[in-house]
DNA sequence: ATGAAAGCGCTAACAC
DNA sequence: GTGTTAGCGCTTTCAT
């Protein structure tokens, strides 16, 4: 293994000197540097990680905690995961990966060894004892997502009520009456994961405020439940004919229920899709969408996590606006 | 911040001792142990990863590369992400995460840095420029997937053969005699990717022996890809009643485009997905599937690592038979 | 602008 | 069965 040594004793310096030549810490003379980024490229030199984070408590690792649950919509946990250790890289930093079953132990973990220098956790729910552990550790620390109310901890994520507003407005502007609006599952729900209750009531509200009729329901992954809540939803009203869809999973099965039951899209029922643009162009039919932006909220999710990690102390809660991009799946009612 | 001296003096033991407690790597005798477990606990005591690493030279993560690229099934790659996450945590072991486009740099920063012990990479091409890198680095390495040729790197992967195999074999036993196979999208063909070449060798070989024509196409992420694709395979042989479908991505675009055919699925035409289980039961009709098992390889990825780290040597290549389960899309040609 | 040297917290000989 | 101690490779004072 080559070490500083190595590399201060070819160059003809010092350790230290090699080490600031590498931090930039301190003025060095050009031909030292030189001297020393020859030496480093002739050694293959690279720092010790494990060295390094001893003597400096630093590891430049970021932890990712990510939910393994299959109710949530996998492609777009990786389109996250994918944002962030790419964003990662760009600030120098390495993303270890964390399960969401580890619990609060994992954080802990995680935090009391010092293997990262900080947490960026998604998939929050509304009594998450993720929050509290993660107040305790007194790490710089990122939610993607946001918890039921405030506390005190950076978040980033898509404002989903004015996600839902967009949705329903765009529908409402096209003269609909009647909206309906397949949900996340239940278990989404259930455990309280805020994103979904912020969209809804974005959506119930909106719908309010333009005198639109509107029903909401929660919606599993498999065809039965999609077919279950569109049964449902058109049961409350046979006259609906806007539809937006929170569930990516669901969107296929959706459209094919719609199909058998004698519904056109646009023509008879308009849709809205709430997923990344990545996955509304590949359908039979291009969806109108309001986009998850992962690669923004990743991105912001480093960024702001870096920011902390300089130094910056005080927790902000930033909600990207939703853009909403009209395609093939709404249109004017009749 | 507690160290392991701060635990020795309150359990008044040397720092060894603790060390060894936690290790296991010497006898001690029960009350010591009692006195330094409780210790331990009291002071909410992890040992340091960077001083651990650096004592040891042992990290106790693995570096675990996935590609980004979205012509490869997102979710699965996901599904592998996680299977070998909760397997390394099993054994004691964290994953950090590094992404394809770092190329074989990638895998040098992470050794030469020691930032990770070993290796796992998954996508892999056939003249793959990491597959010389690995080999350098001479660290433990294991491939999910295997490369063009031998190279004497372990690899784990389903046996893709034996998987277009048996699904021609499905349909050939059902008295089907012309059959199609819906690839992966022409990238995962122009790279090399050879689970792709060898599905497509299993579907044609076993078709010429069983005397089934055959039709191979890859096949883009898109719903006209997907359209296109069935085109050109039911213009090759209307007769057509065998599909199998290798891109989990265009399952549902493959089926509503049957549907607009006028080809009831599994009357007119079977259909054989090859996808993980997961995906299969969530569709209007279940569908047969030959399974990707990505806990399996995933855990057996990390089993082979954690073997290779404990010294074995011997690069092995294992590949898991497939398991076709009947389900409701396919049935006796007519 | 550079060097010397004291740790960072742990492991693993080497003692007894 | 337990203690002592010399590093592991780096960063960062403190000197000059």
């Amino acid at each position: 293994m080559v070490t500083i040594i190595d590399v201060a004793r070819a160059a003809g310096v010092s350790p230290s000197t090699v080490s600031y030549v590498l931090s930039g810490k301190r003025s060095i003379s050009a031909e030292t540097r030189r001297q020393v980024e020859q030496s480093i490229r002739r050694l293959g030199y690279h720092p010790n990680a494990g060295a390094r984070a001893l003597a400096s408590s630093k590891t430049n690792v970021l932890a990712l905690v990510i939910p393994l649950r299959t109710d949530l919509n996998v492609p777009v946990v990786m389109e996250f995961v994918a944002a962030v250790t790419t964003e990662a890289r760009r600030h120098d930093h390495d993303v270890l990966l964390v399960t969401k079953d580890e619990g609060p132990g994992g954080l802990k973990r995680v935090a009391g060894s010092a293997i990262a220098d900080a947490l960026i956790v998604m998939d929050v729910e509304s009594a998450d004892p993720r929050v509290p552990m993660l107040l305790a550790l007194d790490r710089p620390a990122v939610l993607i997502g946001v918890p039921g109310h405030a506390t005190g901890l950076s978040c980033v994520d898509l404002d989903f009520a004015a996600a839902g507003a967009a949705a329903v407005r765009h529908l409402a502007d096209q003269g609909h009456r009647s909206v309906g609006l397949v949900g996340p599952s239940p278990a989404v729900y259930e455990r309280g994961t805020s994103f979904a209750d912020r969209f809804r009531r974005g959506f119930t509200e909106t719908a309010d405020a333009h005198g639109v009729r509107h029903w909401a329901r929660p919606c599993g992954h498999s065809y039965e439940a999609a077919q279950a809540c569109l049964a449902e939803l058109f049961e409350a009203d046979p006259g609906l004919t806007g539809l937006v869809v929170q569930n990516e999973a669901v969107l296929g099965p959706v459209l094919s229920d719609l199909r058998h039951r004698g519904k056109r899209v646009p023509e008879d029922v308009s849709v809205v899709a709430i997923c990344p643009d990545s996955m509304a162009e590949n359908h039979a039919l291009p969806l109108t969408t309001v986009s998850i932006p992962t690669d923004e909220i990743g991105a912001l999710a480093v960024e702001m996590t870096i920011r902390q990690l300089a130094g910056e102390t005080t927790p902000e809660t930033r909600l990207l606006s939703p853009r909403l991009t009209p395609r093939a799946s709404t249109a004017a009612a009749r």
